[in-house]
DNA sequence: GAATCCTTGATTGAATGGATCGAGATTCTA
DNA sequence: TAGAATCTCGATCCATTCAATCAAGGATTC
């Protein structure tokens, strides 16, 4: 598994929403803005979310984005696999998105007995977390932690 | 972390080698063969897997290379670190390839904190496995699960 | 000294990733 | 009902990475 900017960026926006999670919607260029993320690429990102059921969408005038469900039910693993693919660190082990490799016999590659491994250890941190736990982490990274925050006079 | 198949190369020449590990050498052709690697490439990646210090080679009518130490003193997590870089998912989770995102305040970012978590059991599984632990899966491997292998009359 | 094989660096072609653009559809508001 | 704000959709662009190949050249052994 590797994340590209992309789904560092989706779930970066996810998290916002997640943060101030309501009916009202937010628009694109506050999450743009507050992230710091290009806006047209946001814009992709939100829609390709919006297709996988994670957020949805208003338009018009006073429209924009909000989760389309709880931050509870909104699966961090759901949402890579949604944007980036599979979550496997090579595609042979990879339970939604097989790909055979070239192997002379898959079924007797040891290399592939243990990126299994690591591929489960991997699904099971992701599959267990939702947004909802990565909003709580936001929310208590926010407050503590002081020193770390930069001294500007 | 993502294998490419460079990687995977890497790993499936090692494991040959391991298998076959003594004082003689072999070709790059043998292996070649046997594994199913482009000859070309595989010369590449011998080559860098050398520079890493984890073969060694011999020139001349009868060279070829070898493990440049013993099987057990090989660490998967060192090899792909070598070839392909960071086991991180992130680059700003990474220990050894650390690279800054552009989130606005990394020491308080949720998604880095998650995913410091994958990167931590990705590198924990690989940096204990060995060399000698996928040798020896191969050789159980080679052995049972007759069931699974092609009919061939 | 010739065959064999490693060594090095350049190069190619395809795929991927990050990002931008333009036109269109929808909704609110004046 | 005009027009502004905002999402929607597809096309395009550029840079980088990946997989693979090629071409000389150097070393070593028989």
């Amino acid at each position: 598994m590797k994340l590209t900017v992309r789904g560092e960026y989706a779930l970066r926006a996810l998290t916002h929403l997640g943060l101030r999670h309501s009916l009202k919607v937010i628009q694109i260029s506050m999450i743009s803005a507050a992230e710091n993320i290009p806006k047209r690429f946001l814009e992709q990102i939100l829609n390709d979310l919006r297709t996988g059921g994670f957020v949805e969408s208003r338009r018009g005038v006073a429209g924009g984005y909000r989760l389309a469900k709880p931050p509870e039910k909104i699966v961090i693993a759901g949402v890579i696999r949604h944007i980036e693919g599979a979550l496997a660190p090579i595609g042979c082990v990879s339970e939604n998105y097989y790909e055979k490799c070239n192997c002379p016999d898959e079924a007797r590659c040891a290399l592939r007995s243990i990126m299994k491994e690591v591929r489960d250890s991997i699904a099971h941190l992701l599959e267990k977390t939702t947004l909802a736990d990565l909003v709580a982490r936001a929310e208590k990274l926010r407050s503590i932690d002081p020193a770390d925050a930069d001294f500007v006079i």
